[in-house]
DNA sequence: TTTTTAATTCGTATGTTTGCGACATACTAA
DNA sequence: TTAGTATGTCGCAAACATACGAATTAAAAA
């Protein structure tokens, strides 16, 4: 039931789960701290972030799954970094929705 | 416990809230349609989703009480229509996250 | 080797989202 | 009025998401 997403194009739907990703602070904080560069280290993340050590990991997993960051061990920390295509590939998405929505609208119903 | 939103900045948190309503394909679907204004009305909606009424009915009224779209009914039928100046906006806040972190991506930790 | 430290996974509790049939509402037409 | 049609709401079930303490893993330091 949950989730029925055939049926829909398949853009449609990589847009959506693109969409989810973003759908908690927690991750949209995560890219933009990687994005900046303010800092790399799990750890370093947890603390800049109002949630316990085990809810940020779980975070982080969830967008290393999506392959939109990647994590490299260096000794006892893990550095983790943008998957910069990746992201752009997400951005682009999201630009072709805003530009076809955006032209041409003639709400008169 | 979830939704633990408290102790994230406020533009944050509205912008997960943003793409919380594109994290579905159905509402994504919706929203392009009313955008392309290929049709308005509730029951045509439907018929071009692959989903119950009821269910579709449903994103109609979560995309609604987000000021996303608006509802006008005209006879037995109702003409929903995009809100654009909501829907610019929620450009906006995406255009916004997406300047911030493609410019001076630097990922070499 | 033992201890400490950082990160992750596990288990669990709880809240949220999705989907739909059935019912309710409200307007139209006969 | 009665029947028909278009919408929307309710209530339930299932799937999913979030949060965190506790246990686990693995590397560094003592």
């Amino acid at each position: 039931m949950y989730a029925k997403t055939i049926g829909f194009d398949t853009d449609l739907q990589a847009l959506a789960v693109a969409a989810k990703l973003l759908a908690h602070p927690a991750r949209i904080a995560i890219i933009k701290l990687l994005a900046e560069k303010k800092t790399c280290i799990s750890g370093d993340i947890a603390n800049e972030l109002p949630l316990s050590r085990a809810t940020v990991c779980q975070h982080l997993q969830e967008l290393k799954n999506a392959d939109l960051i990647q994590g490299e061990v260096s000794g006892l920390n893990v550095n983790y970094c943008l998957n910069v295509e990746k992201w752009q590939s997400v951005k682009a998405q999201f630009d072709s929705l805003f530009d076809i929505t955006t032209k041409n609208i003639n709400c008169n119903c």
